[in-house]
DNA sequence: TTAAATTGGCCAAATATTGACAAGTCATAA
DNA sequence: TTATGACTTGTCAATATTTGGCCAATTTAA
């Protein structure tokens, strides 16, 4: 579940336009269109926004918006499993 | 273990100076002075050239590379852990 | 103390990201 | 069919970020 499509599920369900949220965010439609299709990516700061406006839960929303970054980097790389692997152990230490 | 130390290590054992390494990768020496010491990014391109020059082996360096840019991205979130388990099952599936 | 090696700070060039706008598609209603 | 509203696509300019070079400062080694 990618970031922009869950936002679509939240936005739908609570049947609102895509207008509506961008206007909240101060964005125009198009670039709303855009987050929701994974083509442009949000701001942290719209994320928490938007998590407010669609009465979601932030970590979960955070979580897959950084998840989405995440995997941006890593998509093409061969080593990308050890590399996360390496990277979890660090986190999880502290 | 950062990227920059292990070029520094791999660098050091072969005793080489950054002078030369920078040579060979065409930039200046103050540059590579901040790649090892993690205050500019190396390009992956360079992670290549670096892993010939030193003799080392490419996949490990190319992992570490890999997780500080996955670490520097996620370090101040608090959702980081969970995020990186969701790319790590995405990554693995493929 | 010199000389070489490394580091720190700053600026310009290159690159990437962001957002706005205009025009397009698609579905539905009149 | 035409009209309307929702959404999408493409392009451009503004902005922000990254990259690298240069100079000067500092550290290290002889």
């Amino acid at each position: 579940m990618q970031f922009g499509e869950r936002i679509k599920e939240l936005r739908e369900s609570k049947e609102l336009l895509q207008r509506q949220l961008a206007a909240s965010l101060e964005i125009d439609t198009p670039m709303f269109s855009k987050i929701e299709r994974g083509e442009r990516r949000a701001k942290r700061e719209q994320v928490l926004l938007l998590a407010e406006l669609l009465e979601a839960d932030v970590h979960d929303l955070l979580t897959i918006w950084l998840a989405d970054q995440i995997y941006e980097l890593v998509k093409e790389e061969e080593d990308a499993k050890e590399a996360l692997q390496m990277v979890l152990n660090t986190v999880k230490k502290k």
